[in-house]
DNA sequence: AGGATGATGAGACTTAGGTCTCATGATGAG
DNA sequence: CTCATCATGAGACCTAAGTCTCATCATCCT
């Protein structure tokens, strides 16, 4: 029969497993905040668990510290009262997006740097990379839906997300040699030209009217 | 007194380093262009040279690498007969940058990868991340630089660069989910809708006139 | 010629990722 | 209660980066 209640930790199988996973993501996320990259040894040690465990339930390093990325809770970007105006609510989804990349810049940068492994197999499993980003950027397009075409707007979407990421102030600050105020400054105006360019002459990909030259 | 004339090959301490430093660059060279990663000892073995040697020449695995990175030589992108609308001719280095990334694609990756090490330290030294991007880029403005200041034209060129470089592609792609081909149309897109915005409202952090928003 | 210098090769050693085996102890089902 | 199952720990083993020492041999200078 299975056990009526246990109101603090319940004892089986799944939930030992549940609760060494969870130490071993607790201990990672803890040290990937600090900025570091912690070898498997040194988050099982500080799960207290042995370094083989650890391997069975993350295949490799960069499975364990994907696994400790900061979750981010935030189911939209667009704050208390959006604005209707589409550059307005684009300004503050890229605002409130660029602020957490510099905020947890450090995490960010490991996990780009794992997600580039060479094996292309392992690449596509890091769920970390697929943000909620298109998302959030997706939500500022809203009133503009009926002028750019879905594709026009996914498009549009992607091609703002790649200039406001993690790549992009790694690329600006550590070789354009912008502050990271200056870098945020030119991915929040990169992200507003790419919307009048979009609605005034049309999506990448989706040119609408007269050829982009 | 220095010998007289060596017509093959000078022998003598410089002259050996630079034969050993040759064959180590050219040995590397070799297994980066077909996509891997070698290690230190592939390429010392590739080279005829021993492991020991080859850590003499190149402190680590990154600055080995680094060294067999493609040689760029060209020295502009613009080609013949150069147009004088800004536009177009962004648009042919924009043309000609992106299908040099993609056919050096996955060498590029290696050195974004390289280049990301945790320790900021060596992240300076690596010459080739800093390639000649900018330069040609700034060849596109010439005919722009009156309206667009000088800083203007650095800073729309910096962001221009971010959006067309190999961390865009990477992105675009593997996560995005586009083609090779709809990648590069969407940053040839991106590029153009940048340049417009600078002529219209200005360069970032320079913003002429009105502000963005 | 002969000794100092410098380039190289060989190989030991450390750290870390990753795999594998074996023993142990707790869970769970009959 | 008892035995099979399963999570775990311990530790060997492999590969590769990186460091270091020592011996060898060619070059160069006097």
């Amino acid at each position: 029969m299975t056990p009526v209640s246990m109101p603090y930790e319940a004892s089986g199988r799944a939930e030992q497993k549940l609760r060494t996973r969870s130490a071993l993501v607790a201990a990672a996320r803890a040290l990937v905040a600090q900025g570091a990259t912690p070898s498997v040894a040194e988050v099982a040690d500080a799960a207290s668990i042995s370094r083989a465990t650890a391997y069975r339930y993350f295949p490799s390093q960069r499975q364990l510290l994907a696994a400790a990325h900061p979750e981010t809770a935030a189911t939209s970007m667009l704050g208390e009262d959006p604005p209707e105006d589409p550059a307005a609510r684009l300004d503050r989804v890229v605002q409130a997006f660029t602020a957490l990349i510099v905020r947890t810049e450090q995490q960010q940068r490991t996990m780009l740097r794992l997600s580039l492994a060479e094996d292309g197999t392992e690449r596509v499993g890091l769920p970390l990379r697929q943000g909620r980003a298109i998302t959030w950027i997706t939500e500022a397009f809203e009133p503009v839906r009926e002028q750019l075409t879905d594709d026009g707007v996914r498009a549009l979407a992607l091609a703002v997300r790649s200039a406001i990421g993690i790549e992009a102030l790694v690329w600006l600050t550590d070789i354009g040699g912008l502050t990271r105020e200056q870098a945020v400054e030119s991915m929040r105006w990169s992200a507003q030209a790419l919307l009048q360019a979009a609605l005034s002459r049309g999506a990448p990909g989706v040119e609408v009217g007269a050829k982009a030259r």
